[in-house]
DNA sequence: TGCCAGGCCCTCTTTAGGGCCTT
């Protein structure tokens, strides 16, 4: 069963940018946030069934070699499945990993029914004086420690879960919103930037 | 990264163009 706070957070490392000109996916990382913390985590590497270039080979340290021995996708997607269960989701760029997510559950015929949230949208509201909203400079930025390489499944979706839950945070001690819904969460995200202390104060 | 995607979002806008994010 599904509880309301929990999400998991997830992240897809991929051939390219587009399932729809054939990119696959090579890793999937995955944490669970259960009561505000990390509770699990999923990690596996891919065998796409065809050669990596090497500028994804340099992006995400992810070699042809590593890839050989991995599992298809197909197995770990499977597994994949049921690690998400019915849990609600979040990922940085969330439209990206979701169309990577489809596809390859297209592929094995699974489905999931969880909603999508995404980390980055949020960020663009919560965090609108950022240098930028790349995972990477949202994590110096929201002073979350890291010492792990960045471009690899596991570790991104740990970052993301962590800025997830110091956004939340954000909003609790500038809002006094201690419990925050996911649907509140989606619904921040389609806020203009402009209207984000008004929504927010009048939830409040 | 790229001749190479797609959704969001801003603006010199809406009969459009281009930057930001993800690999």
């Amino acid at each position: 069963m599904s509880k309301a706070n929990t999400v998991v957070v997830l992240d897809f490392e991929t051939t390219g940018l587009s399932p729809a000109y054939g990119d696959r996916a090579i890793e999937i990382g995955a944490v669970r946030i259960e009561g505000g913390e990390i509770t699990d985590r999923f990690q596996k590497l891919m065998n796409p069934g065809r050669l990596i270039d090497p500028f994804i080979e340099n992006y995400t340290g992810i070699t042809n070699d590593m890839l050989k021995s991995a599992r298809p996708c197909k197995e770990v997607m499977s597994e994949f499945a049921y690690f998400i269960g019915d849990h609600n989701l979040v990922a940085h760029n969330a439209s990206f990993d979701k169309r990577f997510l489809d596809a390859e559950f297209k592929r094995v015929s699974k489905k999931y029914t969880g909603k999508f949230a995404c980390s980055m949208l949020l960020s663009r509201r919560l965090y609108q004086d950022a240098a930028n909203h790349k995972l990477a400079t949202l994590v110096r930025y929201a002073k979350i420690p890291s010492d792990g390489d960045f471009h690899r499944a596991l570790y991104d979706s740990e970052m993301t879960a962590k800025l997830w839950l110091a956004m939340l945070e954000h909003i609790n001690s500038h809002y006094g919103l201690s419990s925050i819904p996911f649907t509140l969460t989606q619904k921040l995200t389609k806020t203009s930037k402009h209207h984000v202390s008004k929504f927010l104060k009048s939830r409040a």
